[in-house]
DNA sequence: TCAAAAGTGTTCGGGCTACACCCATGC
DNA sequence: GCATGGGTGTAGCCCGAACACTTTTGA
């Protein structure tokens, strides 16, 4: 809100540049990562950031989530989920920078991601092992994890993560390494086919022992599944 | 987040003010309350928004929030837990305006809000009986609800809103009135009371039938719970 | 004395957990 | 053929929901 004291008020602010940072999680090789950044230019030069840029003057905050993932590393279209917002006056070292951030789950197969702009690389990063991450960007992180827990345990997000066709067990690798905890094969199992947006494809996977059937999940049942039953 | 777009992006961004929105929860005569106030200039002149304010250069969202219920309504240490920040560009009719929200429970007989600076008037109201408001405030003020119900669905908040003394009638009126659903007497009582942070006064309330008893929350063990046990 | 609210225990069902054996496949 | 993982069912426990009667107090 503002009012008459607009003037004093937007002098005071206009110091802060408004950012969006993304915390864009993907699966693969068994293992959860994070898709990461490195600068090529000071603060910060050479160290490892999520991305991320400033908010532009005709678009929202998660229009920019969406353009600067797609300038800085080539991914598009994803769907942004907003986390926090933090202002600490100190957390940038050169200006005053308010960052709001998002998570985003995909498919690491199909966004092959690559540095633009002031970023020497873009790589996945498993999120066991970090490098240390520039700004107060760990915490950020971190936040975004913990909010994706969250939300995964009210909620079946995680076959944003997966190809089309996947075997149970693959899935729940991804719970556990998500939630960071060994799940009960069993009971994994029957909890899953209840949400009952699962279609067995008929076809067992080769090249892997025990010949797993292959799933596919319905996009019309799973996206009633996700937006439908709020908790 | 930003490098040597620095220059380009900050003359971007610079056009956005950022301010903060509370939504204050009061609870009195068993109903849950809103704290609203009443704008004395354009835009919205007359109109009823929540109370807000714009980030000041040396302060931290939250410490600005403080500070506005501070200077325009007269609440001081509230506990703000931030609920979402918003950046649609047509939010605010007359400039760029980024909001981010925060919820804060308050006893109502603790706190007398006085309009000051660029408000008529300040004034709780019944969350069944909201005016129409100002701006996008209202789909503010209903997320920071759902929120708030979310958070209170898992863990003991409400008795931020309740005097020191209270029976668990009034403790049950509250919840209900927050959920916006009727619940068991006897398997309330038994939820609340195996929290064990209440302790048993021993009075019993005199004046209104049945005489129940009168409880009070140890203010250590009740911090506990608010803190230890993450869900 | 009557009306209204306080206080109290038990039962039932559903969901989660724990757990062991046989089968299919790759090597 | 053997090692590895896939596939299946059941029994116990805990939590939450439903539910009725007696006691206390104000009017």
């Amino acid at each position: 809100m503002d009012g008459p004291l607009s003037t004093r008020v937007t002098s005071q602010s206009a110091a802060a540049t408004h950012t969006v940072d993304c915390v864009v999680f993907g699966f693969a090789e068994g293992e959860l990562r994070v898709l990461l950044v490195r600068r090529a230019v000071a603060p910060f030069a050479g160290e490892w950031v999520l991305p991320g840029g400033a908010m532009a003057a005709d678009q929202t905050l998660e229009e920019t989530g969406q353009r600067v993932l797609r300038e800085l590393v080539g991914v598009s279209n994803l769907q942004l989920t907003q986390v926090a917002t933090y202002s600490a006056p100190d957390r940038h070292p050169v200006r005053r920078v308010v960052t709001t951030t998002y998570y985003a789950l995909v498919r690491p197969e199909h966004h092959t991601p690559a540095a633009r702009g002031y970023l020497s690389e873009a790589a996945w990063h498993r999120l066991t092992e970090l490098p240390p991450l520039g700004f107060d960007h760990r915490e950020l992180l971190d936040d975004a994890h913990l909010r994706l827990i969250q939300h995964l345990r009210t909620r079946p997000l995680a076959f944003a993560l997966l190809p089309d066709d996947f075997t149970l067990s693959e899935i729940q690798q991804l719970y556990e390494e998500i939630l960071g905890e060994s799940l009960d094969r069993r009971n994994f199992r029957r909890k899953v086919l209840a949400y009952d947006f699962l279609i067995d494809t008929g076809v067992k996977r080769s090249g892997v022992k025990g010949g797993p059937a292959v799933y596919r999940s319905d996009p019309a049942l799973l996206h009633r599944a996700l937006t439908a039953p709020h908790i």
